[in-house]
Parts: C-alpha cells; sequence; structure tokens
DNA sequence: CAAGTACTGTAACGATCGTTGCACAACAAC
DNA sequence: GTTGTTGTGCAACGATCGTTACAGTACTTG
C-alpha cells in the first residue's frame, strides 16, 4: 500500500503536545512544530491534515497519557481511601516541581478565544465531568462519613479548587499550590488544620 | 502646545479592552481595535505606543471599572454581613446574563502564554491578592463566628471557587455559575444545602 | 520486474501580522 | 500672522502566518 511513514506517531504528538501546551495554540507556529516533532510541513499536513488536526491529536494524547493516568486510582472499580489525598498531594509535587508549568493545556484552550469552539467547549465539559467524577468517588472513599449532599459539596468544592490551581499554575505556582492545600484541609474529617493552614508535603518542594 | 487629540482615551480604551477581553492579546488584531475605536493607526500608536501599551491600559482600565466596582463593597470600611452572598449572587447573575461570556480578561490572560511575562503575573498575581482581601472581609462580616484558621480556609476555598467559575465561564456557563452556588453553600452558617444542592438565585435566570 | 500508492522535501502561495515614516492638519504660544 | 508642537491619514514596510502544489523517493502489491 505505498511507502510508510518512518516516525511514531504517538511520538510526534507527543512533541507537538508540549509546544501546544506552552505556547498556546496561537501561540504555536507551524515551524515550531516541525523543529519539536522534527518533521516537514508535507508530513504533518499529510499526517493530521491541519494545525488543527494535530492540535486535537495533542489534546487526545493529552487526555489519554497525562490527565487520566493521574486520576486512574480514583476512576478503579475499588477506590482507596487514601486516593484522594494522593491525587491532590501528587498534584501539588507536580506544580512545584518544574520552575514554570504551563498549567493545564485544556483549562488554558478554554479561556483562550478557542475555548468559543463548540468542539472543544464539549471537550472541556467532558474533562470537568471526569475529573469531578473521579473526585466525587474519591470522596466518597475518603469520607464515608458524609452523606450524599455533603459528599456533593465536597466534590464540587474540591473540582472547584483544582481548577483554580490550574488556573494560576502560569503565573502564581505558590497560589497554585495553595489551592491544592485548602483542598486537602478540606477533605480532612477534621475540617480544619492542626496547626498552621499551610501544610508540608514531603514529597513537594517549598 | 500643539493640536489636541479629538476622542475621549478612557472611552477608546474601553473600547479596545472589550475586543482583548473576547479575543484575547494575541488574537485581537490592529484592524480590529482600529474599528472598535474608530481611530487609525497613527492615533493608536501615538498615544499607547504599542499594541503591548494599549493592552495595558485595557488591564488598568478593566480592573478600575470592571472589578473593583464589583468588590466595593467588600472593600468599604464596614462590610456588611450580606455583602458577601451579595458579591457572589451578583457575580452568578452575570456570568447567567450572557449568553456567551468571555470570563475574565485577567484570568484568560494569566491562562494564556502571556502569562508568562512578569509584569503580567505580577498584575495578575495584585488581582487575586486583591480578590482574596475583598472576601476575606466579607467572610468575617458574614461569619464572625468561625476562627482565624477556619475564616482563612473559608477565604482560600471562595477565592478559589470564584477563580474556578471564571475558568469555566467561556466552556460551560452553567459549571461556572455551579462553582458560585457552592460558593454561596460553602459560605452559609448550615454549612449545607437546605433541600436541593442547586440553589435558586431570584435575580438570576435559570 | 512493473505498476501503483503512500510518504517526504522544497518552494512558493496569498494573507495578515505589528510597526514605522512621512506629509498634512489643527491648535497653542508668542 | 508666524512659529512650533502635536495629533491624524495614508501608505508601505519586513516578517511571519497557515496552507498548498509539485516533484521525487520508498515501499507494497500484482
Amino acid at each position: 500500500m505505498g511507502r510508510q511513514q518512518g516516525f511514531d506517531t504517538s511520538a510526534v504528538v507527543r512533541s507537538a503536545r508540549a509546544v501546544f501546551w506552552e505556547h498556546g495554540y496561537d501561540g504555536a507556529s507551524v515551524p515550531a512544530l516541525e523543529r519539536a516533532t522534527g518533521l516537514g510541513r508535507s508530513s504533518l499536513y499529510h499526517a493530521f491534515g491541519s494545525k488543527r488536526g494535530l492540535f486535537d491529536a495533542a489534546v487526545t494524547s493529552y487526555l489519554d497519557e497525562v490527565v487520566r493516568p493521574r486520576l486512574q486510582p480514583l476512576r478503579a472499580a475499588a477506590v482507596a481511601p487514601t486516593a484522594l489525598a494522593g491525587y491532590l498531594t501528587g498534584l501539588r509535587a507536580a506544580l512545584a516541581a518544574a520552575p514554570r508549568t504551563p498549567g493545564c493545556l485544556l483549562l488554558n484552550t478554554a479561556t483562550s478565544p478557542l475555548g468559543g469552539d463548540d468542539a472543544v467547549a464539549a471537550t472541556v465539559g467532558a474533562y470537568r465531568a471526569e475529573l469531578a467524577s473521579a473526585l466525587a468517588a474519591g470522596v466518597r472513599a475518603a469520607r464515608p462519613d458524609l452523606d450524599a449532599a455533603a459528599a456533593r459539596h465536597l466534590t464540587e468544592t474540591l473540582t472547584g479548587l483544582v481548577l483554580a490551581a490550574f488556573a494560576l499554575a502560569r503565573t502564581d505556582p505558590a497560589a497554585a499550590t495553595g489551592c491544592l492545600d485548602t483542598a486537602l484541609v478540606a477533605c480532612s474529617p477534621l475540617g480544619l488544620p492542626p496547626a498552621h493552614p499551610t501544610r508540608g508535603t514531603r514529597s513537594a518542594s517549598r
């Protein structure tokens, strides 16, 4: 069936994803995508049709390789009581580790003009629902003492705090980790910080 | 001292601000800014130096004419106990009113590549601090029963939920208003919704 | 081997980007 | 009125944007 392509598609998408993640859709120029992927325009356009096609592939890759692996413990059949706190501390560590993090590819897209696109809006909506669903499972496992209304309230609070952390990641990483600290406090059975509101997470710097 | 300019600077900045708000910094082309303001390039560049200069003026205008007026009841010397809930319901109504809202100009900028700019990051940080400070005052007035740690925790939770609402405004207005509903529940002394978690706000549609 | 098809390199496309120079118009100061 | 300064209109700048056409290469298929 003709010549076979000389590159690994998923690796190329991963490289392109990094460019979109850091520079946004508009800011990611085709020459920059060529450099990052090591491919020429012909190959890119042949494989993905357009810049937007490559971006869509990058978003799918982001969901599959970045978002869902981190949510996996919360989406399993049996969710551990520590899975919720583990997710939040893990996310906190990830944000604190990188000196300058671009935040969340999907949230950045949602707040960009591209967020007006119906397909993008649907993807972002599905992402938020997936996150909320996973956090709900974590809340059920970590806080079986809560009734349905309280669990729902806590879930929505945590979802909002996680999204706020993503929103602040680029300009104010400290504030972003602070949001996750607040989330950790919120899901504690005590309901209040033990001594000082600033929690120490041994796996994260600062 | 020479010819005097034939336009109202603040009105021009207001028009330009709307363009930046909807299309973002990169997406706002100079021709579009010309059309919105009714000015030629010469006048724009003479008055503001560059596109970035006009954007900075638009951000200042946004803070002065959009953000702070809404926060004013929370920044007054004497804060009413209802000011906090008033802010949240007012914001909710504003998000629910417009069919398609561009969210928050500053948060959109923060999550864009421009968020990496030091000046932008500083502005966004100051904005977040101002919001958090105002919400803290509202919490003190609305919930004098809370101790310092609990008040601080509630303030950070509310700040996060407001930011999350802004982040979701463009792609999912319903989810954005949901964040504000959750915030309203969180600052209620009951701590839980009375019957159904979905609160009715008589001033807002839906 | 011959034929056909799929992938890739090079080059250019038209469009739009933000910015600048220059000539002219309008007003203040003298 | 004259001079000097400042705002505005017109036009073009070089650069970069995403996309496409075309020729050539590499491989599968018969």
